[in-house]
Formats: C-alpha cells, structure tokens, sequence
RNA sequence: GCCAACAUAGCUCAGUCGGUAGAGCAGCUGAUUCGUAAUCAGCAGGUCAGGAGUUCGAAUCUCCUUGUUGGCUCCA
C-alpha cells in the first residue's frame, strides 16, 4: 500500500502497519515522539494498524492532536486512578482541554489530600506502562456493558447516541471508559502530569442537573514544559488585577457595600476619569452626540424592549414584591443597559432619511443583578460604566456604520495595545433555543448573514459561536482573555433589527414612507472597570505613561533639597503632569525601591550636585537610570511620550 | 444560584491539645542629612468577618449569615 506523507512524498509499506511502526521506520526518535496520527485529515491512534492508500501525518506534541491524544489518555488514567482509590465514584466525561484535561465524577467532595493520593495512584498507573487497547461494541451490548460496571451517566450517553451507531471503548488494564479516542500506546507516554484542583460541574452543562465533581490536570511529553507551564500559572497570579489593583490602592472592596460593587480608589478613578475622556473626545470627532439619561426607568420602558420579559432577574427592581406583582403599581428599575433611553432621545421629535445615521453616545453607568458566585474583582460587577451607543442607520448605511464601529472599537484596542491579545465572536442566535431570543427565524437568518458578509467585506478574523447572541440580535464580541485565561468580552458591536420597531423609531424615507431604521449598538472600550482590569494584568500594574495616575515622582536625596524637590513638582503640575514628591527623611534607594513598587514611570532624584548644576537626574520604572538632563528637556520628552499615548 | 476552599493588625502571615492574641512590612514619634532596590530606636495598631451554640473557658469545635477565591451555570 501507497501511504502519502505531508511532504508530498509516497512510500510503500505492507497493509496492517502502525503509524507507530512507519515512525520507527524513518527514526527510533520520531517513534518516540509520535502520540497519534492523522490519516486522510481524521485523527486516529497511532497503534492502530493501516490498510490501503491513505496520506498520513504523524502528530507529536508539537501538534495539536498529539497533545490531544496525550491529555486525554492521561484523563483515563486519572480516571483509573479515582475508581482505584474511591471505587463508588462514577464516571462521567473526561475530555481533553486547551493546556489540559478533566474529568467529571459522580462521588463525594475530594480533599486537596484526594487529590494527593489520586496523583500517586496515577503515577503507578503510568509505570505500569498499561497498553491501550480500542475495541468496538454495537449499542445494546455497550449499554449492558456499562450497566454491569454500575456507570449510569456512561449508559445515558450511549443511549443518546443515534441508533446503530458504533460505539468505541478504550480499555488499558483492569480500566475500560465509553471514548471515541484517539489516545496514546500506554499509560507511560503521560509520564508528567499534574493535578491542579477540584471544582463542582453541571452534568451536561446543565445547572438543573446533579452537580459533579471535576478534577482539573494537566500533562505535558516534557517535564521541564509541566514545570514551565507551573510557573507560568504562578508567574499569571501575580499580574492578577484583584491582587495588584489593590496593592496599587487603584480600587478595593468593603463587605458593608455588598458584592460587585468595588470602590474605585483616587488613583482607580484616575484613570477611569483619563479613559472616559479620551473616549469622549473620540467619539465627539468621530459624530456622536452625547445623551445624558436616567439611571432608572418605570419597568413600562423594560416591558417594550424586552427586558422586562427577558432579565427581570437580572434587574435591580425597587419596591417590595407585593407590589412588583400589582400590575397597576408604578415600579421603578435602575437600567440595566441604556437602549431603551437612547431610543427616547431619538423619538423625541421626527427624523428624515436626510437624518440618518444618527449616532448617539453615553458614559453609562449600567446595574445588573449578577448571580452571587458571578463577581470576579473588576471583571464581573454589579454596576458598571460602559462607553455606550446606539447608531440609527438607514439599511444601506448599515455596512459603513458597522465598519465605523469597527474602526473606533479597534483604534482603542490599538491604543490601549491590546491588539494581539483579543479575538473577534460572531455571536449568533441558537434556533434551539427560542425562548432566549425574540423574533422570526428568516429575520435572525438574513441579519447573520448580512452581518457575515460585512465581517468578510471588512477581512474580520473572526469565529462563529451559537447561541452567544443578544436577545434582539446577532453581534461581534471583541473578547479578552484575563491571566486566569478565562475569556470575557471587552467591546461588542451588535446589529438589532427589532428593537427600533417595537419603540415605534421610524425616519420618513425619500419616498415618503414610513420606516424602520436598523440600530447599531456597540461600546468603543467597553466597560471601564473591566478595561482597567486588563490594563493592569496586560501591563502587571506599570499602566502607558498617559494612563498612569501618578506620572513623576520627585525624590529629594537630603532635606536640603526638599525645597526645590517641591518647587519642581509645582512645575510638572502646571504642565499637567501628575507628579508626587516624598518628602520622607529615607535613603535615596529605599525611595526608588518604593516608587519602582508602585509602578511609577519616572522618578527625578534630587541632590545639591544636579541643583547646582541645574539639572534632574531621570531614572524610568523600565530602563532604570536615564542620566541627567534639564528640567525644560524632561517636560518635552514626556509631554511627547503623554502625548503619544504609547505603550511598552 | 450550585460545588468546594478560605476569612487573625492597613498588607503578608504565625498561633501546638480548647487555657490572657504574635512577627515582619506599612503607619506614627524621635534620631540620622544620607547618592540609586530596605538607616536606627521607640510607640501605636486586633470584638480573631458578624451572629448563635457547645464548654468552667472558643481565634481554635458546631450551626447560620456576610465576604473572598477556584470552578460550574449565567452574562441584555
């Protein structure tokens, strides 16, 4: 038989070799190295024999497969080694994850001592260089099968499974798990593991069903990769924006206030306050009119957008219950989103085609009544300030709309320097679920498409998700990861094709007839608290010089040049310059030790030689000593740098 | 909301078997007047998250509440 390789190159081998064997053929090495294979496109083991002509590409670590393979065997093993220690616990599913794997049991708590003797249990299993072994059942003998080993969640999946399909199992020693593979040779490929920690999960996803508990792992082919990637994790914990916002006095919590409601602190506000501005100002340039509307609203408003129906949940409403039920009671709701208000500013009297677009911006502070395991830092809160907006566009404007939104959305992630850092979701609606969204199906169609054609127009590098869409509509979810490498979306530009006519918003058109207008919603930066928190974990604290609440710090060496020191940061301020000056009897070192801790980007160290000589001594938080130079030369250069608004 | 862990001074953390609450850093006061990542001394600082219970006695054991963390679910 021909096997093909991904070179281009054809070679001849008997029918019923392995991947594994064609790998010893060309180097003992690559043998070692090969984890799973990819025959014709469609992963497989690599033990397992080939017959006829195929294209074959050997997956190593390297490959994303390969690590599959790899983290995936090393969930059997864990697996194996919960029923060997906990014999009750019930399996569930154990699937293979980016930078790891887990595994769900039915079974009681574990300990972090579990987990222990667990990750002990696996190392034997790995030494024991178990063989994995695949094997085919039909669907009734793999239903008796895992009824006979007492494995309910195993039987329900099978039984969900379409009639006649063939069911495979992986068997390795006395261990036998439902798995469409592939895995790796034997247990001892998955030599460097780690289990990381316990969690409870939804069986299936689904928070009406049992909770589990899953066991977090990972696996690497390399030991020095496993102790890289531990330390990377505790190296991401300390750029964490809960730890350092608060170490930095940029926001904090208090139990008396209540969850999800952080104070943001001078220096948090600050830059709050310096984001919110810009994006003003942007906006401003770029035609929007600022609103200013109300945080709260009779649920009247709600009940016509949809809200009313859709989040109530989600929603501060005031008044007691008894009243919240009286349909005749006035009951108030601080907003939950500003749509609704906007679309007030444009009823407020009747627009022309000639009117349109209309853009419509707010610095809206936003409540929502987030679940109480939701609150994360400033992640996840429970109010909020969002750059705001609602376009109202003529359906062929809508491309160039979009397009502008886009082109904001991205000059700000290009300014705050996070452009290698996010991802673009084509959020859309899921069919399946038509409770969660309003409207007719052929409009939702039509509107995802049309939004397809824009992302492809405008050379988005985007992914599709279902069901992530927004009750009225599709959007593009410009989503960030923060160090926990749990995503959350920064900026969402969203197409809304139902709103307008539930709020009678309607613009006369050129031939006289009433219509329509498709809205746009969208932020520029998103939310700010959730902005600042990516700052700090993007920048580990040390905020772009034009974000950074205090700029200059003046360092005075002896009392004598106290005076000056202040003297000196009198003059940064007139420039605008944020400056501090310690005035502290310290040594010089323990001042710009301190300063260096709070991340400030420049430090003038002040003594009797550079006074006399009339010049500053300029050390910056990134290079260290800069030398000396005028005062007059300092204010230019970081004027320019302010400015600039750069990044490192 | 669900599963689990955690909560001691502003911060980081000790606190044994249930027997009067401890350190370092920060703060304050004084001394030092200093040259590039920690000068010295002293002082002050705690209803051990809050509440209830067990006990002669609770930071420590039990329960409830609040908050924090890691997940799950949710995220207009």
């Amino acid at each position: 038989m021909n096997i093909k390789f991904p070179d281009g190159s054809v070679h001849q081998y008997a029918d019923g070799v392995t991947a594994l064997e064609i790998a010893e053929s060309i180097s003992p090495r690559l043998r070692k190295a090969t984890l799973a294979a990819e025959l014709d496109g469609a992963r497989r083991d690599a033990f397992a024999p080939i017959n006829g002509d195929h294209t074959l590409k050997l997956l190593t670590f390297e490959d994303e497969g390969g690590r599959w393979a790899l983290r995936h065997t090393a969930s059997h093993v864990l697996a194996q080694a919960v029923q060997r220690v906990h014999p009750e616990a019930k399996l569930a599913i154990g699937p293979a994850i980016e930078n790891g794997f887990y595994y769900d049991f039915d079974a009681e708590p574990f300990a972090p001592e579990d987990l222990t003797a667990i990750e002990k249990e696996m190392e034997k299993i790995i030494a024991e260089a178990l063989p994995l072994e695949r094997f085919e059942l039909p669907q009734n003998e793999a239903i008796a099968f895992f009824q006979k080993l007492g494995e309910p969640y195993k039987v329900e999946l099978i039984n969900d499974l379409p009639e006649g399909a063939v069911i495979s199992l992986y068997r390795q020693g006395d261990f036998t798990d439902l798995c469409a593979g592939p895995h790796v040779e034997n247990t001892r490929k998955v030599k460097n593991v780690k289990l990381l920690n316990v969690a409870g999960a939804y069986w299936r996803g689904n928070e009406k069903n049992k909770m589990l508990q899953r066991i977090y792992g990972t696996a690497f082919e390399k030991k020095a990769d496993l102790d890289a990637y531990i330390a990377q994790l505790e190296e991401a914990k300390k750029r964490d924006h809960n730890k350092l916002g608060r170490e930095l006095e940029l926001f904090t919590t208090v139990d008396i206030i209540g969850q999800g409601l952080p104070i943001l602190l001078p220096k948090g506000a600050r830059v709050i306050q310096l984001l919110q501005r810009f994006v003003e100002d942007e906006e401003q340039k770029r035609g929007y009119m600022l609103t200013k509307t109300p945080f709260m609203a009779k649920r009247d408003l709600y009940k016509i957008s949809g809200h009313w129906d859709h989040y109530r949940d989600g929603m501060f409403v005031m008044g007691d219950k008894q009243d919240q039920d009286d349909p005749e009671a006035e009951i108030f709701a601080l907003r939950p989103m500003t749509c609704p208000f906007q679309f007030m500013a444009y009823l407020n009297r009747s627009r022309s085609y000639r009117d349109l677009p209309m853009r419509y911006n707010e610095t809206s502070t936003l409540f929502r009544n987030e679940a109480s395991g939701e609150m994360h830092g400033l992640l996840r809160v429970r109010q909020f300030t969002i750059s705001e907006g609602h376009l109202a566009c003529r359906p062929d404007q809508v491309e160039a709309e979009f397009k502008g939104c886009l082109d904001l959305a991205k000059f700000m992630i290009n300014t705050l320097g996070f452009e290698d850092d996010v991802s673009y979701r084509f959020s859309k609606w899921d069919e399946n679920n038509k409770n969660k969204y309003i409207g007719e199906k052929e409009k939702w169609e039509s509107t995802q498409n049309e939004m397809r054609e824009i992302l492809n127009d405008l050379g988005v590098d985007f992914y599709e998700a279902d069901g992530e869409a927004a009750f009225y509509g599709p959007k593009l979810d410009i989503q960030f990861k923060n160090v926990h490498g749990k995503e959350d979306t920064l900026i969402t530009i969203q197409i809304d094709f139902q709103l307008a006519e539930r709020f009678g918003m309607v613009y006369t058109d050129s031939d006289g007839e009433k219509k329509h207008p498709v809205v746009i919603h969208r932020t520029s930066i998103g939310c700010y608290e959730r902005t600042l928190a990516l700052l700090i974990e993007k920048y580990a604290g040390a905020l772009p010089t034009w974000l950074a609440p205090v700029q200059v710090k003046i360092l005075p060496i002896t009392d004598r040049t106290s005076e000056e020191s202040e003297r000196i940061n009198g003059e940064l301020e007139k420039y605008g310059i944020r400056a501090e000056c310690d005035l502290r009897n310290e040594k010089i070192g323990f001042k710009i030790r301190e300063a260096q801790m709070q991340k400030i980007p420049y430090m003038l160290v002040i003594g009797d030689k550079e006074l006399e000589n009339g010049v500053v001594a300029v050390r910056s938080r990134k290079n260290g000593d800069l030398g000396t130079m005028t005062l007059e030369q300092f204010v230019k250069d970081l004027t320019a740098e302010i400015m600039s608004k750069s990044h490192d």
